[in-house]
DNA sequence: GTGGTCTAGACCACC
DNA sequence: GTGGTCTAGACCACT
């Protein structure tokens, strides 16, 4: 097991993380592209994604291919978390 | 959505599945690692691990840090699918 | 049917052809990536990749999955078309 | 506290720094990457890390993740050493 | 022009 | 010696 933020990915995860949750993003909002992430926080690619993958395995975003990665109706479930 | 085997992960996914439900592995052994699939199957190790990974996400298999994969005590459920 | 470089990838299509039969690129040859054909020649990557397509089923090229679009070995059939 | 050279891992980095210092290796350069030196020197991969982790303390050289080991550019205080 | 897959090869964390 | 993360950069599938 490892602590939050011990790595990129989770970092730029729990910036997103807490910009949903603060309303930056909501619902239905279409968040930054994986090359945006990237080039903003100076990463390859593949760690913004899989930045995006940890919040789509929390239940926070869904992706659509060829479309991008988008905020969900929050369900009852992730303000306990 | 993606017919199945359309990949490489998934080609090498099915075939562990199916040396799974065989008995070819059986639950608790130890499944080759992530470098001799990748070897066996002359493809990079990532792509192996995303073949481990989607049996994962099948809930056919579990991983242990530093010690490999492993299959998972079948609940009733994977018969289903 | 369509007239040869009545498209941007036709010409681009050609002039790729062109210096492979003149030699620029050789057999094994690495082709410069659909990005940089893209920049290039200042058209969007899609059209770019038309091009190597167009090689590829002309049997002039082939393409490895994450390497690149290579120059084929010629063999005698591609003199006649 | 340990004597210098009394383990496989200083006698590595011993030599490397040597090498490191005789210029073989200058600022900027890319050490051998930790499977080489291990293959070089015949050792478990784990020993050829130590080596580079105890310049990396002694201030020769820096670690790029996923790209390698470096060496630094020099700075008044590791001649002091 | 996005996300999805793949190669190549490195270091990191743990057993 | 395993899985985990990261870089770099390519092609693939889809909108």
């Amino acid at each position: 097991m490892h602590r939050s933020d011990d790595y990129l990915y989770d970092q730029i995860a729990s910036q997103l993380m807490a910009q949903i949750l603060a309303g930056a993003y909501k619902p239905g909002d279409h968040l930054p592209s994986e090359n945006e992430l990237a080039t903003q926080h100076g990463v390859h690619r593949l760690t913004a994604r899989q930045a995006v993958t940890a919040l789509v395995e929390k239940g926070l975003v869904y992706r659509l291919q060829g479309r991008g990665a988008f905020v969900k109706e929050p369900k009852l479930d992730y303000a306990i978390k």
